[in-house]
DNA sequence: AGGGCTTCCCGA
DNA sequence: CGGGAAGCCCTC
């Protein structure tokens, strides 16, 4: 018997099978999907066996299996069927899937080898008979008795709660014994009394569809901001575990979503298991031994959550379908709502996309009747949607009002005066975007990425938010020695100050990446926040995003049309998403909301839209300009990027590549650039990107292939490429 | 990936 | 001619 096996370096180079001998005594016991050590060139290494076989029909010499590393079966079927996807999907190395599926403990080339985490207990050594007689021979009382009539009734305790010397004496005297028990770094237990809500009748006739689907198909769940889709998840998730099926709900960031993830707990208690990325190595292995071990029946995660091993899926949920955080940006560029594709239709389950503002793409499937399309048209319990007003700030900056609108600082007022809480949205970190000298024109630029520096005061420092380059300002300018350093662009940092100015009184809480940074920073504000403790928070989009803030009234965007002028195809829709959403967290309970966009572009049809709660109009318009610019959802794209540490040979591969394409596309498919690439400089890399747009090739992957297979051995060009990017 | 082997360039 | 760096190729 022989095996197939993949071995643990990362490089396409090496990313095929190797074929070993099965020793006699493996047979039987090794299958597919396990960690073994086999030698390969003159030492030994971990690989994972994909395949076993019969027969072999080369005419090299076979060197055989060392070891088995791991018993169990680190990969199932179903993951091996998926890594081959992966790998033809995004072209990426096999074994880099299969890296990306596992939890680092599980990972091919794992130094560790237990991440496994053990508690000590001890048991009584002696029948209770023996204990009983051994107590009224000693008689006196003391803290060794005590703990010999505590392990009478409680049968195990844990050895760190009692004293060393203690323990000690009682083992000596073979009294009693320890032993080591695996236990879960997280442990939770459902809530005795969760709340409830009854569902609505649009809330219940969504539920009953999609309960009663026992196939593979897709629904987009289009529900209004506060319509209470997490109570229609959470009792569809109740029915397939109670039809003894297991269930995966994505959801964008869970640091993010604390709230939500409670109520998991509540509802499912340890029957969830929780995967993310702020979670320790330890916890990551330990919840993911709780779904090999099939302990649980749902996991809760983000992205790779969309791997997890579970067996007889019965639901996969998407939550805010139209997430960037769903598509990974480095290898392997997987789209976790394609995995889901694959994985429900492989458990015949079905899958919900949910969200307020959908993708153009499923709102278009949607309609076109290939996703079954369902919808929340109202908020659940009392909310009702805010009011959205649009503030020219041309007039205001004519008044010298250059941050805060006289209408923003009105309703402020008056929120603050209720008792009430605000919140205000800038999309920019830092104190200001960026330095200049106004006596030579000299502006602070990182030396690295094509990009100026935006200035942090509180550490009086430059930071470029790509490659982390930092530098200390002066007083003087850098180059022509003058005092005269202007600062343009607003932070959150910068806000923030003018704000306490404004409102020496209010309590005003920041939040963005530089407040965030430390683990459980999220939770932290949110939760005072939402306990009342500030009364303005002021952030960057992170704040946007699905809290249920029961005070809020007033939502503020500052530069709310800052995103829009990004050249990206998607930056209209990514506006309306993050205004839309923002907008939806004033007036949530029984308090109305109001909502405050600040625009030097008050005529601006996305901004319009969103001060109309409107997003089929959005929708209409936007798909109007996807159709005459031929982008999604009417086109797809490939994005490749030509990367290299010299501009000619950047510059010449780019143009060879792109010449490449045009000849051997299909003559539908269009080719275009090569032009630089949106951060033409990072790292002091130079990127040059083509762009193909096509709606059917049948050459496509081959060329795709081709190319990337070119490029693999070039040491001064490197080709990305990305397949339905969401970013071009 | 990483080691071994070949090739190529230049000079007390 | 020799040595060292750079490139190439193989690993079941």
């Amino acid at each position: 018997m022989y095996a197939e096996v993949l071995i643990e370096y990362p490089t396409k180079k090496i990313d095929k099978y190797f074929t070993y001998i099965i020793p006699a005594s493996f047979q039987g016991k090794l299958k597919a999907g396990m960690k073994v050590k086999v030698p390969f060139g003159n030492k030994t290494i971990n690989g994972f066996v994909m395949q076993i076989t019969d027969t072999f029909d080369r005419n090299y010499e076979l060197k055989e299996i060392v070891e088995i590393v791991d018993e169990e079966i680190v990969l199932s079927e179903e993951l091996i069927k998926l890594g081959l996807y992966l790998e033809e999907k995004t072209l990426c190395p096999k074994i880099c899937a299969y890296q990306t599926m596992l939890p680092s403990s599980l990972k091919i080339k794992e130094i560790r080898s237990n991440y496994n985490f053990y508690q000590t207990y001890l048991i009584l050594n002696k029948s209770k008979k023996e204990i009983l007689e051994y107590l009224v021979q000693y008689g006196k009382e003391n803290k060794q008795t005590n703990l010999l009539n505590i392990l009478l009734k409680e049968e195990k305790v844990l050895k760190k709660d009692y004293d060393s010397y203690v323990v000690k004496a009682l083992r000596e005297k073979e009294l009693i014994k320890e032993i080591k028990e695996q236990e879960y770094r997280i442990n939770k237990s459902k809530s005795e009394n969760i709340i409830k809500h009854e569902l609505n009748n649009e809330q219940q006739n969504v539920f009953n569809i999609i309960k009663n689907t026992n196939e593979f198909k897709t629904f987009l769940l289009e529900g209004i901001t506060g319509s209470g889709k997490t109570e229609v998840y959470l009792n569809l998730i109740e029915d397939t575990l109670k039809k003894g099926k297991t269930a995966i709900m994505l959801v964008p960031e869970i640091s993010l979503t604390v709230a939500l993830v409670n109520r998991f707990y509540e509802w499912f208690g340890s029957r969830v298991a929780i995967l993310h990325s702020a979670l320790s190595n330890g916890e990551k292995n330990d919840e993911y031994l709780k779904i090999v071990r099939e302990e649980v029946s749902l996991v809760v995660g983000t992205r790779s959550a969309i791997f997890a091993p579970l067996k007889n899926i019965g639901l996969i949920i998407i939550d805010e379908e139209h997430s960037d955080t769903f598509k990974q940006d480095n290898m392997p560029r997987y789209n976790a709502k394609d995995i889901a594709m694959v994985r429900a239709k492989y458990h015949h389950a079905p899958l919900v996309l949910g969200s307020a503002t959908p993708t153009l793409e499923s709102k278009a499937r949607a309609l076109k009747g290939v996703y079954h399309h369902l919808k929340l048209t109202k908020r659940a319990g009392s909310g009702t949607l805010p009011k959205v007003s649009i503030v020219d700030m041309t007039e205001e900056v004519k008044k010298h009002n250059f941050i805060f609108s006289e209408e923003l600082i009105t309703k402020l007022q008056k929120c603050l005066a209720n008792q009430e809480q605000a919140m205000i949205l800038l999309n920019r970190r830092g104190y200001s975007t960026t330095i200049t000298c106004s006596s030579c024109g000299y502006t602070y630029k990182c030396p690295n990425c094509d990009i100026t520096l935006t200035y942090h005061k509180s550490s009086n420092n430059l930071r470029c938010h790509y490659c982390g380059y930092t530098v200390t300002k002066n007083e003087e300018c850098p180059n022509c020695h003058e005092k005269a350093l202007n600062y343009l662009g607003l932070g959150t940092e910068k806000v923030t100050e003018e704000l306490a100015k404004i409102f020496p009184q209010a309590r005003i809480v920041r939040m963005d990446q530089d407040t965030t940074s430390k683990k459980g920073a999220h939770e932290k504000i949110i939760a005072s926040f939402k306990a009342h403790e500030y009364d303005i928070l002021l952030g960057t989009q992170m704040i946007s995003k699905g809290f249920d803030f029961p005070y809020v009234t007033l939502v503020g965007v500052i530069n709310a049309d800052s995103s829009l002028n990004i050249p990206d195809f998607r930056s209209n829709e990514r506006t309306f998403s993050l205004l839309y959403q923002a907008s939806g967290r004033a007036g949530r309970s029984n308090l109305k909301g109001e909502v405050v966009l600040q625009t030097f572009n008050p005529d601006n049809y996305v901004l319009k839209c969103v001060a109309e709660n409107n997003f089929n109009k959005f929708f209409n318009y936007e798909m109007n300009i996807r159709h005459i610019l031929k982008y999604p959802p009417y086109y797809y794209l490939v994005s490749l990027k030509v990367i290299s540490k010299d501009y000619d040979i950047a510059l010449e591969n780019a143009t060879k590549i792109a010449n490449y394409l045009k000849k051997n596309l299909m003559p539908t498919s269009i080719v275009l650039g090569p032009t630089t690439a949106s951060l033409f400089k990072f790292n002091n890399n130079y990127r040059f990107q083509i762009v193909i747009k096509y709606r059917h090739d049948d050459k496509l992957m081959k060329v795709l292939k081709y190319l990337d297979n070119i490029y693999l051995n070039d040491n001064k060009v490197n080709l990305e490429i990305d397949i339905d990017p969401l970013h071009i």
